[in-house]
DNA sequence: ACCTGAACACCGTTCAAGT
DNA sequence: ACCTGAACACCGTTCAAGT
């Protein structure tokens, strides 16, 4: 049932899944859905959980660096999926057992690659923030991948060039132009992210380095 | 009347806002809004860009650096005033003039700082995932701030500890420890960011560094 | 145990109407 | 120009009832 309620989340949003949908999909009566469940809250819990469940957990035994980055792009991946669930993060309050599962597995890759409790903290808090974001940032994308340029131009055409001047110079010269792909971001951000933890494992034995008070300063 | 429609959201989340508590709120009757919007999606569109409004631009004249911090801890404290404005950016397709003069400044900002076109879609992309997911993650908390050691350890208390041992020892020996607080990951977070931005800008005359081939690795 | 129909208090929005 | 009342097709959910 959680399944067919994904489905329909993913196919028409979040705002077509209503407890009457959900029961057509099931070929039952919307009164029928409440036999397996309290309330719409808890099939939107339990959605949640079961996207969580679809991230790769880092495995157990290996290289840190390469376990956090494949879970970050199967998060990503997963999120991509599935847009509609990054609202619902924000207002679910009980985490189900996939979710404590994935948090579990992170914090002991982390905690075995040697980072001290509160550099995990600093760790897991910045990676997520970084994933979460770009999800939002890709849902949020007028165009899909391909169209990029197109859309683009289309929309800088309605924008008066001499007050957007910036705005011109990047749609221009940095979308619309051949090869462009915003998911190639993530790449770049995930590696920004990988590489500062793994200074600050190298350099501080996994404690917080001091941010911005660097050499490169 | 935008001011209302988040006055009310503030209170009590983005669904307590309908065009009939708005309607009251305003001491009129439903259907007089129609008069002044044509449909409740132009209302949200509208306040998402009241809210975009709110964030602090970065000065034409300043230093980057301080600039984009600044921007970017407004950023974090206006998510934090609404955060219902995060999922609403996520569903929104026409970006208003607020939001249009913040992206422009921001671009500016960093292409006068001499990043490269292409470094400063990486820098913006970077930045704003990490604030986004930022506020996410703090929306998403169990506890409001002051509340945190009591409220995990509520938590803490229903999971079996020998299924989650890393989830007991972060509980308890960080989150439940005096002086946490889950802010400072922001702090630390958009350390990490700026200080990879300016070292690309010093290294690389503002072209993409290489993440994963620097030395770190 | 599993499902249903009727009903209630809500939504956004239309249309025709009033000042 | 500005506002309204009645109505329609939707919501989630309660309650009493059916197999």
């Amino acid at each position: 049932m959680l399944d067919r309620a994904i489905a329909v989340a993913d196919a028409g949003g979040l705002g077509s899944l209503t407890m009457r949908s959900l029961a057509t999909e099931l070929g039952v009566k919307p009164m029928a859905l409440y036999h397996y469940v309290a309330n719409k809250n808890e099939i939107l819990d339990g959605i949640v959980d079961r996207v969580f469940g679809e991230i790769e957990l880092p495995a157990a035994g290996g290289q840190w660096r390469e376990e956090v980055s494949r879970r970050a792009e199967s998060a990503r991946s997963v999120l991509r999926r599935h847009p509609w669930a990054i609202s619902l993060m924000e207002s679910r309050s009980a985490p189900g057992p996939a979710t404590l599962r994935h948090h579990e597995a992170m914090l002991d890759t982390l905690r075995g690659a040697g980072f001290s409790l509160a550099m995990t903290g600093h760790a897991y808090a910045l990676l997520d923030a970084f994933v979460y974001g770009f999800a939002v940032q890709e849902a949020a994308l007028p165009f899909d991948r391909d169209a990029a340029p197109e859309v683009v131009a289309g929309i800088a055409a309605q924008l008066p060039a001499e007050d957007y001047p910036r705005l011109h110079e990047y749609a221009h010269e940095r979308v619309m132009t051949p090869g462009y792909d915003f998911g190639d971001e993530f790449t770049f951000g995930l590696g920004v992210v990988l590489d500062a933890l793994e200074r600050s494992l190298r350099d501080g034995d996994g404690e917080a380095p001091a941010p911005g008070t660097s050499p490169a300063r």
